[in-house]
Order: C-alpha cells, then sequence, then structure tokens
DNA sequence: CGGCATCCTGTGGGATACTG
DNA sequence: CAGTATCCCACAGGATGCCG
C-alpha cells in the first residue's frame, strides 16, 4: 500500500486501516475500551483473555499513535492509566458493528454458558445499535 | 481463539473472522469480486496490483472453503476460472462499507489523479450506500 | 501496577520460475 | 490462462523476567 507508481503516490483509503485493523487485537481493545468507557491495563489484560502484557502495551501504543485511543497517566502510587477511545476510535468501533453484526448471524445463535466474554462483547455492541 | 477454558469450548462471535479480515488482501479480494460481480483469475491479478499468484491463489481458496466466495471452471481451451461472491461474502463485503467510509473520512478527501485502483475500489463501495 | 527488555517461533506473503 | 513450486524473510505475538 501507499506505494509509489507511475511517479504517483497512492492515498488508496483502505492503506492504513487495514495495518490497524488486521491486526488480531485491536479491534477487541478498541471494542473493549469502547464498551468500558473508561479501562484500565490490567483490567484490559483480564478482560482479553489470552493476550500477553507484550502484546497488549505494543497495540495500545500503536492506537494511541494513530489517534484512536487517548492514554492518560495519573501520577498515584500504585502507579494508574486509564485508556479511553477518541472520537476517532469511537467511529471505528461503530463501524466496526455491522461486521460484528454478520459473524453472529453466521455463527448461529450465541450459547449461553460460554466462558469467553467477547460474546458478551458482541452482544453488548449489537445491542448497541438494535 | 476458539480455545477450551474451564471445559467449555468458545464460540466468540468474531471467532474466525478476525482470520478472515486480518488478511492482508482478503477485503480487498471480496471487494473487488463484489465490484465486478463475476471475475476471472488474471482481470483479479491486474485488479490488485501488487498481489502475487501465490497469494492470490492462498486467500482465493481459502476464502472460497469459508464459503464466501465460489470458484466456477470451465472446462475451455484455454482454462477459464469465474469467481463470484456467495450471499454469505456479499453480506461481508457490505458489512465492511462503514470501515471504509470511517477510513475515507478519516483521510480527507479522495485525490483525483491516483494511479491506484483501490480509491475507485473504495469509491464505488461508498456509492452503493450513498 | 503498568509496563519494558529479550528471546523465539509461526506464518503471511513477496520474488521468481515453472506447468497442465 | 490459471495456477504450482520453492525459497525466503519480516513481523506479529507468545513466554519469561525485570523494573520504577
Amino acid at each position: 500500500m501507499a506505494k509509489e507508481s507511475n511517479g504517483v503516490i497512492c492515498l488508496c483509503p483502505l492503506d492504513g486501516v487495514i495495518d490497524i485493523i488486521s491486526k488480531k487485537w485491536a479491534l477487541l481493545i478498541i471494542n473493549e475500551i469502547g464498551n468500558h468507557k473508561r479501562i484500565r491495563y490490567n483490567n484490559l489484560m483480564k478482560e482479553l483473555q489470552g493476550i500477553t502484557p507484550k502484546t497488549l502495551a505494543d497495540i495500545l501504543k500503536e492506537l494511541v499513535k494513530y489517534g484512536l485511543v487517548k492514554r492518560e497517566p495519573f501520577n498515584e502510587i500504585p502507579p494508574r492509566v486509564d485508556y479511553t477511545l477518541t472520537d476517532d476510535g469511537e467511529q471505528l468501533r461503530e463501524a466496526i458493528i455491522p461486521i460484528l453484526q454478520w459473524a453472529i448471524s453466521r455463527k448461529g445463535t450465541v450459547v449461553a454458558h460460554c466462558s469467553c466474554s467477547l460474546i458478551e462483547k458482541g452482544k453488548a455492541l449489537v445491542r448497541l445499535r438494535s
């Protein structure tokens, strides 16, 4: 993407977006922060079962760089950092709702007793709009 | 994803979806096929500038497996294969439109003389709905 | 608590060449 | 024309351990 050909620089609208949404955890993190409005690092760790601290930190940093997530550190002991979505991040979150709905309709009905909290998030997302 | 924890299998609605949309070219290919309704392999190669035959073949195979794309081979000389979207694939394509729109609004106005045909595709997608 | 530093592996995907 | 076959590598991301 964003390659140059015929001497013209490509500003393809998908450029960059792929870089964001193609990261395995990025959408999940954005969704998660959006669900909580305001959430701390370790709380994210708990919700996003299976993610490693490194990966979470890496992607958070990237999302902040992209202007999708806002990082608010507090000078407290113990240290505390809050993460929230920027307006842009919130808009992206809403933009992925149709994909969530598509995924759910495709999978059939969501089972009740699933330990995976992502299901609840999916529902939460969909509920936003319906 | 689709991991087992507490003895319960997770049927997270995002499971599998990430595997699809996280592939760099998958959405582009789905979009491209959708734009053309029916398109042949080499035509896809031309439209998706920069993709290698291996990558295109790999992802097409996967999309077929996922039931998003339909492959129609003809017994002709020279050989001919048409690709079309399944209903499911078409629905996914529509589900990503909001993300496209978000991307475009974020990037600002699309420039006119861009050699990258992806822009046209983005426009085409958006035009579908507006 | 909220990270960062290191190490390591799997694999998406690029380049190139060949084929039924 | 519509792919395979190989080779190769950059990079996401897991595991583990340390730090202010």
